[in-house]
DNA sequence: GTCTATACACCGATAGAC
DNA sequence: GTCTATCGGTGTATAGAC
């Protein structure tokens, strides 16, 4: 093969970076809670990534990336009609964001200094998504106009709902906006 | 009079703090930045606001208090119909937000560290602003129940279009959100 | 691959002159 | 009320031994 296996401590870092950026921030998320969290010591830490906590940043935008891709986006491309390939989407996205009691990475790392580096990453990230639930809604019919319109709606929720559940301290309106999620994407479009 | 007028230098301070917090987060806006912003140095700072910059993000928090109630709650609460009520909101919030460019200062202070330090006000802003929505609803012939999810609907949808906006960067989404919000509030109540 | 030690910049905050 | 100077602490990052 040409690429040896990754020595897992690597991937294992990386799945405790990714919840210490989105619950700190990029620039909250210090070497001092990345190397307790962890357990790596500083040296070692600059050993799996080498350009430091830019790296790391990135190391876990790309995690995500293949997470989404495996668990979101491709079940959302697969067979099967509309409502299931919503239904599981909706599923999936409630154990990312455990039940809406964690933020999203992808509005963690828009805030402040950290924007400017990773944001062609995060808006990758959340067009491929939209276009993703775009084509699903197009598929059951609705036309391509609607179609993206609803998608970028459904994200906004999404994110929204993360806000307004971390500032009530409240889940709810996370856990409704999951559930009426489906049905609002497909239901038939109105005459204007 | 008991308290003489305050000096206009540190309203004027407070107003270049909510833009720094609300751009940079807590942690991100740090003294130097402050300094240069405002003009003023640390020591003058430090005059204007002794426990320093836990006391400055607390000013900026009671300063978008006061605004939010003077623009929009107040108005809210006023006289005349539902929808012009409703549509004197989504004039203030776009400008709160300039038209969809610049982060909510509640979500940014939601973030990390400073979540411990100033929930309790945010909490109570976002609550306070859905009930004057809600309000409004029940005004117009919705039941308590229903107003009230409306009116985190549009609280959240107002939140996600900002985080999409940004991510996208492109403010359409947060402009398409407030052109529909006042018809979505008012809409009749479907039958389940 | 992990350790200790450390370099250097910046953080928030303070002191004292004016 | 603003200035300069500085404190102790912590930030990221690096060097070199093992």
């Amino acid at each position: 093969m040409a690429t040896k296996k990754q020595s897992s401590s690597r991937e294992e870092a990386v799945r405790k970076l990714l919840l210490l950026f989105r619950q700190y921030g990029y620039e909250g998320a210090t070497l001092t809670r990345i190397s307790e969290a962890t357990g790596l010591g500083r040296a070692s830490l600059y050993h799996h990534f080498p350009k430091g906590k830019e790296e790391m940043a990135t190391a876990v935008l790309e995690y995500v990336d293949r997470w989404m891709a495996e668990n979101i986006l491709n079940p959302l491309k697969a067979d099967g009609n509309p409502g299931d390939r919503l239904q599981n989407m909706v599923t999936k996205v409630n154990a990312l964001y455990e039940s809406g009691g964690r933020p999203c990475i992808l509005a963690a790392l828009s805030m402040g200094d950290s924007h400017d580096l990773f944001y062609r990453q995060i808006q990758t990230a959340l067009q491929s998504w939209i276009d993703a639930i775009s084509q699903v809604l197009i598929d059951d019919g609705i036309d391509a106009a609607n179609a993206r319109l609803r998608a970028e709606n459904a994200i906004l929720q999404i994110q929204g709902a993360l806000i307004l559940s971390r500032g009530l301290n409240n889940t709810a309106p996370f856990q409704r906006v999951l559930q009426q999620l489906p049905d609002e994407l497909l239901q038939p479009v109105r005459a204007s």
